[in-house]
DNA sequence: TTTATACATCAAAATATTTTGATGTATAAT
DNA sequence: ATTATACATCAAAATATTTTGATGTATAAA
């Protein structure tokens, strides 16, 4: 991997921090955590969700905002439904992002004096 | 992939679960970010943080500690001056629990009614 | 042995996020 | 038409996180 190549891969991946930093918040919390849990069965309505974790109505429709609106979550309205499920696309937008800091992250040694 | 598997999956991803919410939480904020970006070029003490990012000492000593009590990074003193580094150990974890969100996830659909 | 440097820690203030309970909107059942 | 269900949204309160500025500790240079 030459300097330019590792270069326009830093900047790519800038461009991208935005998203990153708001799919981050979005898994930071607990309870998204297990709500995002409870959709790798599938699709869930919010009902799902209150009968599964014991939270309230409203407390669920702000995680689910968030959730949303990092671009996590998908929806889809059917009567007075609305069904919830994970975005792929997102999920590999950040292990995209984490492979990067594997991969290409240095182990050079820093000395100071 | 059959149920039992999936289920032992799961039970191993739950033991993780508090790790992967503090790392979560430490990937959070933007400035955190900044801070893992610049290890990405190897060790870095706060002295060359403050240079490159004009954040206070204390401000960049506080985010450090968030990032070093996740597990997401390493220190090493050398004298005066402490150079801390990306745990790429920290880094597999949640790749590999991105991965199985992306590699186990069901597109069930639901249907209430 | 004084002084400077690098960094940690602390308590208070500033700010942001989360929770609650009430109300609003749409859909559909009666 | 009225009522019930599913969910969103709102503003206030509760709570958590972050920032600031001061002080503390260790190392090392003068």
């Amino acid at each position: 991997m030459n300097l330019i190549t590792l270069k326009l891969l830093k900047e790519s991946s800038k461009v991208k921090k935005e998203n990153i930093s708001k799919l981050m918040v979005s898994f930071s919390d607990p309870f998204r955590l297990e709500i995002i849990d409870l959709m790798m069965d599938g699709e869930v309505c919010v009902c799902d969700i209150i009968k599964l974790t014991n939270l309230s109505q409203s407390r669920i429709s702000y995680h689910i905002k968030i959730l949303k609106e990092a671009g996590l979550i998908s929806d889809r309205q059917e009567g007075r439904w609305v069904y919830y499920s994970l975005n792929k696309e997102a999920l590999f937008l950040i292990k995209e992002w984490i492979t990067s800091l594997t991969d290409y992250s240095s182990n050079r040694k820093r000395c100071c004096e």
